[in-house]
DNA sequence: ATTCAATTGATCGTTAACAATCTCGTCAAC
DNA sequence: GTTGACGAGATTGTTAACGATCAATTGAAT
């Protein structure tokens, strides 16, 4: 139960709960279905979910202190557009997360837990056979959340969801051509390695997935705001 | 820059900004001015800072979404009184990030950062000398920011900022009657541990630090909610 | 043709009033 | 004496309208 959760739901009779709401972006952005910059306009976000404009802005206050998107005074909010340094420290505190989380777990974790887990995975591939690209994203993404949710640490739970989709906003600016989620077999030996018990391997193997999703990002490129030239050059 | 830092400042021509008042609150909360459980009245606050009660309502979002304050539906925001669990959570959170910090200080920091590192000890020894008990309090915190802000990283940073401050507020609530800030020289010597590029020795100071500070908890103790009762009682 | 300035249009930030909900004090019934 | 309901008061959630700010367009002058 993260401190989110202490929040007492509001009715949800008309309309959605701005959690709801913060839950949709949330998902779209990890989807990439929401391109960084798209400019989420107030009004039409109320249209879209039907509420008061008062939820809306509530909910994208929520995202933007989250970082997934930014707000600019007087000009609306967007998704959030990192820089190259932003990503940088994004999976510098992955890296500084992830592999104690991992640790943890192969310390002593519920088989339920770990079940989950592997149905997951299951599931991802399952998607990445299908083609279903968008659906093997989210997955992909989710299940280094789910990781970090399995050590029932709610507290690292919540970041680590806030610095997993942050990541999908990484991967659709500075990802290189190649499919963004290649993480073939290695989720599922992660998993193997916190079955066995060995913290070790674990976190070895979580190290060189996250330098190796890292080393697929092309960050010397045009960083974000060369958007801004693109968008004034090009069409528009 | 965090993405905190992206926003847009408003006009401060009347009033404060929202930000100001989030820090506000942050501080009076790290200082242990606000106890757990304090109500946090949105005509109080707008009396308060002189400002409308939208900016109000910012701020204690922001701070709720930062597990500072907890809302609850038409009854009002109130500092967070976390329970064990949190408690645990929040420490344990410290005991994945802080070590990996203090490595990679150990591994390459800026001197400039490391000498303002040094200043703030002895402001802080200073205020502990002169019995400037909230001074001290807020300082000994601060310097934990300060580490991961020395990092570069602000995502880090951001992390950091908000679990040292939920610890102020763990410390105010299950603290023993000794004096909570008990540090003595350790700040020192972590600094020290560093500035000799001795990770390991840094990692293991730090590692003990925080495991002192819990341990100086009693967790058992009445959590925070009385409503412990109606939950053990299994009402609801 | 290019540049600069003013106008226009749209969007956001703020305020004020209204409606819904909860707390607390009072009072009657058991 | 305790318990339950009830109503006044206060506080929050929501809505609607206003004012302020910024981007884009239009137009004229160089």
């Amino acid at each position: 139960m993260t401190s989110m959760d202490k929040l007492d739901i509001h009715s949800e009779r008309d309309g959605w709960s701005e959690q709801q709401i913060v839950e949709r972006i949330f998902e779209a952005v990890m989807e990439q279905r929401l391109a960084p910059r798209t400019k989420l306009s107030e009004s039409m976000l109320c249209k879209a979910f039907g509420v008061g404009r008062m939820r809306v802005r509530r909910a994208l206050l929520l995202l933007a202190s989250q970082g997934i998107v930014d707000l600019h005074s007087n000009r609306g909010a967007f998704v959030a557009s990192p820089d190259a340094k932003e990503a940088r420290d994004v999976f510098n505190a992955r890296m500084m997360l992830e592999p104690s989380v991992v640790r943890q777990l192969a310390s002593g974790a519920r088989s339920p837990d770990l079940d989950a887990l592997a149905r997951h995975i299951e599931r991802e591939e399952e998607a990445r056979r299908g083609g279903e690209r968008r659906e093997a994203i989210r997955l992909s993404g989710e299940f280094h959340v789910r990781l970090a949710t399995a050590t029932g640490n709610d507290v690292v739970a919540r970041m680590m969801r806030e610095l997993v989709t942050r990541t999908s906003v990484i991967i659709g600016l500075f990802g290189s051509a190649g499919d963004s989620s290649c993480p073939e077999h290695e989720h599922a030996d992660i998993l193997d390695a916190v079955r066995s018990k060995d913290g070790d391997r674990a976190e070895t193997l979580i190290r060189t997935h996250l330098a190796l999703i890292e080393a697929d990002l092309d960050l010397s490129a045009t960083g974000s705001n060369s958007t801004d030239l693109a968008t004034i050059l090009g069409a528009r």
